[in-house]
DNA sequence: TTTAGCACTCTTGCTATGAGAGTGCTAAAC
DNA sequence: GTTTAGCACTCTCATAGCAAGAGTGCTAAA
């Protein structure tokens, strides 16, 4: 049985109508709020063929009807038309990202708390990815007598920080000769190209310090590998506002469950970096606890080359819509904040100075 | 009416077999499980008393009853014992801070976590506060032309990093050269010590890089008032685990609402530094929705100096004993792993080297 | 091909009912 | 005076039954 135009307007309405209400959508529904041409009972076996196509689904007899993910997922193909942002939404986002954003952090918290709030679902940034960025600076600094913060610089402007032994008679001219050496040897490369080799060319001429040598290899391909707390995850609570959570504890318990636990979640945002866009419907997601929820994820680009993604989760009666069209934008937005990170912290000096 | 010492007994039978149960307790479970010498007609009679003196409540005829805070406070005041440790809750604290924690940031989350699984309730930790720690290095890292990167490395081991910009024709030399000034100048002071007065002294003989100065100070004092982010909460999802959440939706609902904007928690938690040890329960809190749940906290200490506070959250009915023992320890503990973080931070290199 | 009509099913909300738990009170026992 | 047994009373909780409402599938007619 093929999707007659008549079918996927009938598939279409009872989706819109379900999405909007979360109630299941009965024939005569259809037919007085979205085709009073035909009546209840055309439009009823048009259903009973739909649900035969494995596109809807009936919670038991006698409700109305759901749409089931591969609805959704024709849905998402064929019917979603991405328009433009109204001019509210694009003002408030602008909003968000004029609060004091100096540092990564902030900004990819804020993000996370922008997507969350205008979709009132909950949302995921993940940072930018250390391993895809290039070096800008290395840089020792004394601590105390014996130990020193390893300072990378990079052109995410993301940087990390280790502490690190130094051998107890190194002077911090010493450290500072060090650190200018390192920062001529590994500007402008991958971070994945510091490796303790290269790291040994410059080691040859203080052969003395070999294990200083060591260990700041292995804190700086530590931090090149570094995993943790890159991901920012916001509005987990939203769901309490969609009727299938309120009324459903287990349900609302085991999504804010899987919700603590990052690491999946993380693997799920780092493989979607690679994807501009990226729509995961219900089973379709790989994720015990997301089979019942769709996924919508964006990547930003720094430059031209992508650097991490940022993502909603919410019920596969989702408003597929209204999220692409935000998701596209914050993305884009996110890009350039980020980009121009520097240089705004500059500005923003200039304001205020 | 005074409290006897039976009336003693039998509110503290009741308190312990309603914490551990979290059902009303009846004259009948009393007389039964606590004091079989007694019939529970008599234990009735003394009930009464005890709801006639505020100590218990019914939720309604014919349940059992339940503690009220009052009771709750007499139990926490005169009749708690604080026991040691056991060697197996003693021993699972070491292995959680056995784990990777080069950074604060590790601690402070490794903490919230050992915190919320030992005691299935929400944890709340709050990082050293920057305005109480002393200045180790100020140190500026050059990272573009025109920018640097302000680090500021205090006996806490806490870094904070504000990117700056500095003149365009400052050069790195230059840039360390004031860097080893402003060290000099403010090791060993607080950090609400570094003040754009105080940083003039040192740019007297640098007049003309006036606004270069000024933004240094701006920063400096960004990040000596810093609030953002510095306190870590762990453990919400395990008030599912406690009956009176599990069956009230609204009330759970309400619970994680609250926790989710941190600013009135981080607020009390910072109060309670100045206290070994605070208790608050049920209507004592100040937050409107901790109005029926009990806040412990502890405080910690590098040195002799307090500097900051970790506490736990949960129902009224909660083991007060083991809350209060597992804080004492582990803030303990806590302090010494944060005293000794650098040089723990050598060791482990010692090991791994 | 469309539609009206109708029997059927299943949820939902409401009401009634009985068992169970716990109380307060009284009167008797210690 | 204190303790206890006994009993009537109250309230919750789970269960069952019932009626209303919503939606369906099917049949037969337009």
């Amino acid at each position: 049985m093929e999707l007659s135009p008549r079918k996927m307007r009938i598939l279409k309405a009872i989706i819109d109508d379900y999405i909007a209400t979360a109630i299941p959508v009965g024939s005569r529904t259809v037919s007085k709020k979205y085709m009073s041409e035909f009546s209840s009972a055309t439009i009823r076996n048009e259903m009973s063929d739909l649900e035969e196509m494995g596109l809807l689904e009936q919670p038991h007899t006698s409700a109305g009807r759901v749409p089931s993910d591969l609805a959704y997922r024709i849905y998402v193909d064929r019917l979603l038309k991405v328009g433009e942002l109204s001019q509210d939404e694009a003002y408030s986002i602008k909003r968000y990202f004029n609060g004091r954003m100096e540092e990564m952090e902030q900004v990819v918290k804020g993000t996370a708390r922008v997507l969350s709030d205008l979709t009132d679902y909950t949302s995921l940034v993940l940072a930018p990815q250390l391993a895809k960025t290039t070096v800008k600076r290395l840089q020792l600094v004394p601590v105390t007598r014996g130990t020193a913060l390893v300072v990378l610089v990079t052109d995410a402007a993301v940087v990390k920080d280790t502490i690190i032994r130094v051998p107890e008679n190194m002077t911090s001219d010493e450290l500072y000769g060090i650190s200018e050496a390192l920062t001529k040897r590994f500007e402008g490369k991958s971070i994945t190209d510091i490796t303790a080799a290269s790291i040994d060319e410059i080691r040859r001429d203080m052969a003395e310090h070999k294990r200083f040598f060591e260990s700041l290899a292995d804190a700086l391909s530590r931090s090149a590998n570094s995993d943790s707390n890159d991901m920012v995850l916001d509005g987990a609570y939203n769901i309490f506002h969609h009727p299938e959570y309120r009324n459903d504890m287990e349900r609302a318990q085991a999504f804010l469950m899987a919700l603590s636990t990052k690491d999946k979640l993380q693997e799920m945002m780092t493989r979607s970096t690679r994807w501009e866009f990226t729509i995961t419907i219900g089973k379709e997601n790989e994720m015990d606890a997301l089979k019942d929820m769709s996924v919508v994820t964006a990547s930003y680009k720094l430059g031209d080359r992508p650097m991490g993604s940022l993502g909603i989760i919410g019920p596969t009666r989702m408003d597929y819509n209204r999220v692409v069209r935000l998701l596209n934008y914050i993305s884009r937005t996110l890009g350039e904040v980020m980009s121009g990170m520097l240089d705004d912290g500059i500005k923003k000096d200039e304001r205020d100075g």
